[in-house]
DNA sequence: TTAATATATGAACAGATATTCATATATGGA
DNA sequence: TCCATATATGAATATCTGTTCATATATTAA
């Protein structure tokens, strides 16, 4: 089948309008990765107790009821992403979040979803 | 290696009080799906142009750059979401934004992306 | 130095998911 | 009725991703 322009409702000035407008494609995957972070029970549960407080990764496992080393892999991705940050006191790191954005963000999408229910 | 509690900077009354905050599961695994769905360029994509005007599902395959399956694929999973809502119109329909709080949130994340750079 | 502990990481595996392909359904026109 | 068009959908496939397992690294204490 022919992909073609069925535009009855919007004329076509206002096609290329929302065109031009479209974030780059760069763009679009920043923010796709960036909600990516926030799609997964357990980077979610992670990410609400560094809401929370300075965690070391024994104790954010514990919590989490995650492995070490599940955790470890997380934080990384985390890092990775820059919104958590680290501190090492001997052989202990703590985290916590790097970013007042995440926090609001995750306190919105809670709002969105108790909201609903 | 036993996970152990070694929460020196908290005290275990704090700890009580963050476990006693955590959404539950269901909550979590909510978000989790919430974000989920903007977490993919393609939807992404879908949702900004449907932010912007009511398009039929040929128009935004053209749009995206998608084949028509994959947009009716996935706009099939915006519309289980309950993201987009649809309109027949003989044998075109047409979809739109179901919630405001998604172009809030889309626009949100634009800025915050737009401010890293 | 040796042992113990906290964390990080590479590889493998399992499960999830986005796309394609073929086809079904539905509507309107000839 | 028969055909063309717009959309939906099931199955198969390929890719991505989260966890586990084993192990490496780093730090502290004995």
């Amino acid at each position: 089948m022919k992909e073609q322009c069925l535009c009855k409702l919007i004329s076509s000035e206002e096609i290329d309008r929302i065109k031009k407008d479209m974030p780059d494609g760069e763009t679009i995957a920043n923010m796709a990765e960036f909600f990516k972070v926030f799609g997964d029970n357990s980077r979610l549960t992670l990410i609400y107790y560094l809401s929370r407080a300075e965690l070391c990764v024994a104790d954010l496992a514990s919590l989490a009821g995650m492995s070490q080393s599940a955790v470890s892999h997380q934080l990384k991705t985390l890092r990775l992403m820059r919104l958590v940050k680290n501190r090492k006191e001997g052989t202990i790191v703590y985290y916590s979040l790097d970013d007042a954005h995440i926090d609001s963000l995750f306190k919105g999408a809670l709002e969105h979803i108790l909201e609903e229910k």
